[in-house]
DNA sequence: GCTCCCACTTGATGCAGATCAACTTTCACC
DNA sequence: GGTGAAAGTTGATCTGCATCAAGTGGGAGC
């Protein structure tokens, strides 16, 4: 890991795409940017782990950064992956506490690391940073609640369909797209194993779908779009 | 439903109480509480429904109301189930839009409802207000992630267990409780069908849990927390 | 171009929990 | 206190996914 260098041109212009940064004005803005600090990390480092004093809050802007959550047994269930421009740990701006999960990089990946005690006095009199917080957290929740109730509802071939459906390009009627990261951790994403990744990418061939590495070609749109409903119910 | 209500001071006192208003002085309590009504339900009405505009989000003062998504093939995932003190459709406030999930009442229920447009203009100028919903929200994500890692990485036995630790009144080594609500309930809030819940408190008879109608007893504590333990893994 | 390693795939097996069905208990209401 | 409907339990079966165990393939490095 390579700690605390200030922030250059390009990762405050980058800062300023994401959704934590939305509505704040010039001043705001640099007020937030003044909280933040540089760091980079290389595949497998860990941000922090869960149960440590929480100290900052991050925004990816690029690489990948895996949230999880560790269980008896030596078990490690993922939360969520975060991509650049997602922020994570914000929840600890209120109150502060300790990090209720680990953070992992997942390849090469440099952050803006924000001191949470200097927000947390930002936020004290600058209505619109708190509320911009709020926008990144009220995202969040309703990411993860996304999350909890096609973990609960929809099988993993449907999770799959529902993934590229959200992500790929549509040209007409097919679509492509590329995976922005291996299929293990796409796997770990939706909450599968890599064994069931795989499987439920052949079932979805039949339903048109050409998996070649990370390239992936989709033949109909609207035949995916019925993959929920073929693969949820036994026909009479 | 009955609409519109003015508050009692018996409402004004118990929604001090929440962690919504925590933090608050006396003016900023007031400002609140200006933008509040109370409803109360019947059990199964519906508060709002999934897709529906929102216009409100909702405090619970007694009962309990039941969130959830809609699935494809008419089916209903379970998000979270909120008791008294709970709040919940906050993260509309910033933004607004949608509501991403029904809402309905499993018993005789009595809600505050807060003017989602009035509590925006509020949080514009106040910044407590902010950090109070902030507050809540942070709150929410944490518990969702909690329920995402639970239900990928323990059983129901373990998640039923989990329940009963962190509900329950130790007394020395042992502990009692009554559910504060139905068992079908409790297993929408874990995720279970209600046969599920029902073959996991037979399995923790064997852990000293001894159930009836709604009580609840632990004969010791500590062989309940080993419960993750013996279930998660098979014997060499 | 060859090789090695790691990601991925495929097959076989086992288990947790959903589902369906029947029965029992509980509770509300008359 | 009796009656009916809803809630909960128990048993049998089925399905989806995890797990374990071999393979296969592709990209980085020599």
């Amino acid at each position: 890991m390579t700690t605390g260098l200030k922030l250059s041109n390009v990762h405050k212009a980058m800062l300023g795409e994401t959704i934590l940064f939305s509505g704040l004005n010039r001043d705001e803005r640099n007020a937030l940017l003044a909280c933040a600090t540089i760091v980079r990390y290389q595949t497998h480092d860990m941000l922090f782990h869960q149960g440590e004093r929480g100290e900052y809050f991050y925004c990816v802007l690029t690489g990948f950064a895996r949230l999880y959550r560790l269980g008896g047994d030596n078990q490690e269930g993922d939360i969520r992956i975060c991509e650049p421009g997602d922020s994570f740990a914000e929840c600890l701006v209120t109150d502060g506490g300790d990090y209720r999960y680990g953070a992992q990089a997942m390849e090469h990946s440099i952050l803006a690391r924000f001191n949470l005690e200097q927000v947390r006095a930002l936020v004290e009199h600058r209505p619109h940073i708190g509320i911009a917080i709020m926008r990144s957290l009220s995202q969040h929740l309703l990411s993860t609640i996304d999350c909890l109730a096609s973990d609960r509802m929809q099988t993993a071939p449907q999770r799959v369909a529902t993934y590229l459906l959200t992500h790929c390009k549509p040209e007409g009627l097919a679509a492509k797209m590329r995976l922005p990261f291996q299929k293990s951790l796409l796997a770990r994403k939706l909450g599968l194993a890599p064994e069931a990744l795989s499987r439920a990418f052949s079932s979805l061939r039949a339903a048109g779908v050409t998996v070649s590495g990370r390239s992936i070609e989709i033949s109909n749109l609207n035949v995916l779009k019925t993959i929920p409903a073929i693969t949820s119910r036994h026909a009479p």
